[in-house]
DNA sequence: AGTGTATCCTGCAGGC
DNA sequence: TGCCTGCAGGATACAC
């Protein structure tokens, strides 16, 4: 469910919020959210104060006292919850992880279908997850050149190389489709067939959408809901995902929905060619 | 190296 | 109303 900008969106929530609390108790719900032993994860967040809240990829990170990191991979139904309430939109439904502050308040693990991870990290385990991250899209240093020479490297279909955390982070399913569009890429093409110019598009529209997404707090197409508990804005803004057979909003024609690498594809079969520029339909 | 498939789990929408 | 199927913002492990 979450991807960068629904992070950012949870992580700019919780920062205020957070920030010099001190993890008090913690009750586990649901233990396939830990994949570390459930004692161990208790004994390295209890008594810790949250120093920072950050965000590397799509997953959000909670620095604590004397060098632990908690991160938390939400899967697809993940989120966390500040002191929610007993009932309304707001509240938790599916709690998996409560944590106890100091102050009497508390923070929410919750999540639906449990696809989530919460790991609490030592330096040297933090070094090792970060290793497998790849590049953040919105890095200032990142450049148009660098997503060129990397895709150069791949032969795997476009799409599937936006969702690979690898090669780069954050990406999901929802912003890999809209970015390609954007960009007037077909998501299969295979990624070391994109011209120069065209991996400067893709560039250019993973920034702009990802942007864009955040300044909406996040895409809610069903569960997405920030630390307080509200929707994300930016699902009318959505031009090809989640639109098959409506039409292309920049031409008119249906857009068209596939299924490769076991997830769908939106794509508009008349602006997005399947090769190079003037490819034939489909 | 890349791809299709299955797996984890729950809920919801749509067809009948 | 109920039952059944397919689908879902993710990630991984497997066989080919």
């Amino acid at each position: 469910m979450p991807e960068l900008p629904e992070a950012e969106t949870i992580v700019r929530g919780l920062r205020p919020a957070l920030r010099g609390r001190r993890i008090v108790r913690l009750r586990i719900d649901h233990e396939d959210v830990l994949p570390q032993d459930p004692a161990e994860f208790r004994d390295r967040v209890r008594d810790r104060r949250v120093r920072g809240v950050s965000r590397r990829g799509k997953n959000v990170v909670l620095r604590l006292h004397r060098e632990v990191d908690l991160v938390v991979n939400l899967g697809m139904t993940g989120s966390l919850l500040v002191d929610p309430p007993a009932e309304g939109p707001a509240a938790s439904t599916h709690p998996a992880l409560r944590f106890a502050f100091d102050d009497g308040g508390r923070l929410v693990y919750d999540d639906v279908r449990r696809f989530g991870r919460v790991e609490a990290l030592t330096p040297d385990e933090r070094k090792t997850w970060e290793r497998r991250l790849g590049p953040e899209p919105l890095d200032p240093d990142f450049l148009p050149r660098d997503l060129q020479e990397a895709l150069q490297a791949s032969r795997s279909p476009v799409r599937s190389w936006l969702l690979d955390q690898r090669r780069i982070a954050g990406i999901g399913n929802i912003y890999a489709n809209e970015a390609l569009f954007r960009a007037r890429i077909h998501p299969r093409r295979p990624a070391r067939s994109l011209e120069p110019d065209e991996a400067e598009a893709l560039h250019g529209a993973l920034r702009a959408v990802l942007r864009a997404a955040i300044d909406a707090g996040g895409t809610t197409i069903r569960d997405f809901r920030d630390a307080g508990g509200r929707a994300g804005g930016f699902s009318e803004h959505l031009q090809v995902y989640d639109r098959e057979g409506e039409p292309c909003l920049r031409c008119g024609t249906p857009v068209r929905r596939t299924v490769f690498g076991n997830r769908s594809a939106f794509h508009c079969p008349s602006c997005q060619a399947p090769a190079g520029g003037e490819g034939s339909a489909s």
